[in-house]
DNA sequence: GGACAATTGATCCAAATGGATGTAAACTGC
DNA sequence: GCAGTTTACATCCATTTGGATCAATTGTCC
């Protein structure tokens, strides 16, 4: 049993959520417990369906968007320490997903193309993640879900968000 | 130099994240973008400063919150493995930031309390971690920032959120 | 009460992580 | 064009992670 007699102190889930979710941090709180819950269900599902971290098929979305991008310029959509990217560009490129053409303007960076392979793969990865967002999202109608999205991205337009005035 | 040229593959940063925010997964990469970007600048200056990793402050918010909770009720806050909540309350039971009451009717189970110590670590910590929290919102109006707050826990509230249909 | 399942939390260990460093190429100032 | 700095990416290695397993306790059903 959960609490059962006199715990005022521990109410169950919901209301615990309910309550950190009111709390001093209740942004940080409400915002973070919706990815990591979601990244929880999502990661793991193509981690173990595509054996591939989800470092690896961000990668291959963004390459996909951007044919022709340097692994530096994943940082700045998926952002994640370099060796990370580097390794999951790596992965990409030694499963065939990726090819890595010299630049000829930069003989230290290497432009990532999607080959038709990779482009399959993530077809295959897309389909369950866009139904996962759907369910992710079902809970808001329509406009709400176009209001989210409108704040996430003024949110994610701030200067201040990946560069703190208050933390070093 | 990025692009220059004759490039329409390769926007600059702005560019490519706003291509991405309007992608087939906008939602998705929207609000996982600033989560991201957020813990990047948070966890790194809390880890730096009280060599605590995010897990350990965390579950030390919610003890605080909740006296005498579970280590599982802290899963339920924060959708993380059950072994790292474990190393997390054990961490901070080493630190002697919370104290382990054997619960009356559960021998299996420990009721988990902040002692003052940890109470006083946790006003450390939170300050600027609020102080973050204002920075990161500080791009919305205080209505936006409600609008927003309400639409995250109307998503956290989803019972899809935790167990997925469309993924196993 | 006894066998079987479920739950709580700790621990094992192979694999992933990320800060630091290395290597090579490109800018910068003179 | 030459030192010094910066940038792009790879790699090293100590630490962390998380799936699996374990031990201990509780719940269930007969």
């Amino acid at each position: 049993m959960n609490d059962g007699g006199g715990g005022q102190d521990c109410p169950d889930g919901r209301q615990m959520l309910d309550r950190i979710m009111a709390s001093d941090l209740r942004y940080l709180m409400a915002v973070s417990y919706v990815v990591l819950a979601n990244n929880q269900i999502t990661n793991r599902f193509i981690e173990r369906r595509h054996d591939m971290p989800v470092q690896a098929w961000s990668a291959l979305y963004a390459i996909a968007q951007f044919p022709g991008l340097r692994a530096r310029d994943i940082q700045v959509l998926f952002p994640r320490p370099q060796n990370t990217i580097s390794r999951a560009v790596a992965l990409l490129v030694r499963r065939g997903h990726v090819r890595e053409d010299p630049l000829p303007d930069d003989a230290r960076a290497k432009g990532l193309h999607p080959t038709a392979q990779g482009l399959a793969l993530l077809d295959r990865i897309l389909e369950p993640v866009a139904a996962r967002q759907a369910e992710l999202m079902s809970p808001l109608t329509r406009s709400e879900q176009e209001d989210f999205l409108a704040l996430c991205r003024k949110l994610a337009a701030g200067p201040l968000l990946t560069r703190s005035q208050v933390m070093g």
